[in-house]
DNA sequence: AGCTAAAAGTGACCTAAATCACTTTTCCAT
DNA sequence: ATGGAAAAGTGATTTAGGTCACTTTTAGCT
């Protein structure tokens, strides 16, 4: 387990600088989880308590629409955070599912641990500024990608950004990320 | 001027709490620009120097494709933040437009500036820490409207979310941001 | 008020991608 | 290794929305 911790505090350290009591303190602040192939880290309706640090393993996000489609939000592997952001946030019931596609192994953190650490350490508050940030430039990204490419265009776009991502999940879950039906995704190019 | 940084302050004490010793520190970070309508906040290719804060008017940020469509990424009006944040962040020249629909006033804050107030006072980065989470949930939101919804829910649901936008922006450019053709947008509804 | 330009509406036609139905391939679990 | 399920591929058909061309309405000027 202490190599693990170790992982995470080098993410913290790619974007900030903690002392080891700082450290010491932040860590003791995430609890750990494990999760096999198929179960669930959340589900809509449930109380969504944690956001995920994911040290490995590969889940998604998704939400079900009427006619029972999948819409992946996201797709998240070690070293990115995953959470109903939302939903945590304001501390209401989930609106999306997120499970795993391989064994997934998980740091927590609490709402109201979080809260505690970035006004205790302001490095902390620093750190996730900075990751919000980023993760919203993302998606800046990917909404034009959505306003402006064909189908075909971000498939090529996506393979290029995330290669090894291809590798990993099924293409008809690639196709729910882009938006595109797999049978259309599966009549492009090679 | 001192009643616009008031709104500034009020914008900030939304979210944190500030002494006044902070608060005209924080504000004297901030530069004053107005722009009439029409007139360029961000252009592609140019650096761009600033995040900023609206005080007044509306802005939108869209990027231009290979055929010459505009894609409108975001409106702005009074109480948002605007800015190229991928190359502004990165200190990159300009990949979007951002231009004023309405004469405008701004508060502009630099990299340098921001950084910079974010580590002398520690709710500065808690303030954009939530900002940018906020901004970061609402735009994981339009992707799943972007991957979920017909072209005409989307508009109902923008309706139904920002009617006074509606008011104020030529249904041409709400079409361009929904990502549909003003065609069919037009023969949308009622 | 009157002129111009931008915005909005509308019809006809076209196309990218969805959907449906079925086959083939790949991946596991026993 | 082998049987069953999930994934992927493919053809035929449908459809939402795009594009083009034109008219009507609205909004700003001077």
């Amino acid at each position: 387990m202490h190599a693990k911790y170790n992982l995470l505090k080098q993410h913290f350290e790619e974007i900030v600088s903690l002392t080891n009591e700082e450290w010491d303190f932040i860590q003791s602040h995430f609890e750990y989880k494990s999760l096999k192939k198929h179960q669930f880290l959340i589900q809509t309706g449930q109380s969504v308590d944690f956001e995920y640090w994911i040290i490995n393993g590969l889940v998604k996000a998704y939400s079900i629409d009427d006619k029972g489609k999948e819409h992946i939000l996201q797709f998240a592997m070690e070293n990115y955070w995953v959470s109903d952001h939302y939903a945590f946030q304001h501390q209401e019931p989930g609106t999306i599912f997120v499970d795993c596609l391989e064994d997934s192994e998980f740091f927590c953190l609490s709402l109201e641990n979080r809260e505690k650490i970035c006004l205790e350490v302001p490095a902390v508050a620093n750190f996730f500024r900075i990751k919000s940030n980023h993760g919203y430039i993302n998606l800046q990204q990917r909404i034009l990608s959505l306003l402006t490419m064909t189908a075909e265009s971000r498939y090529e776009y996506l393979l290029n950004k995330l290669p090894k991502l291809i590798q990993r999940v099924p293409k008809k879950l690639i196709a729910s990320y882009l938006g595109v039906s797999r049978e259309t995704l599966s009549r492009f190019n090679s």
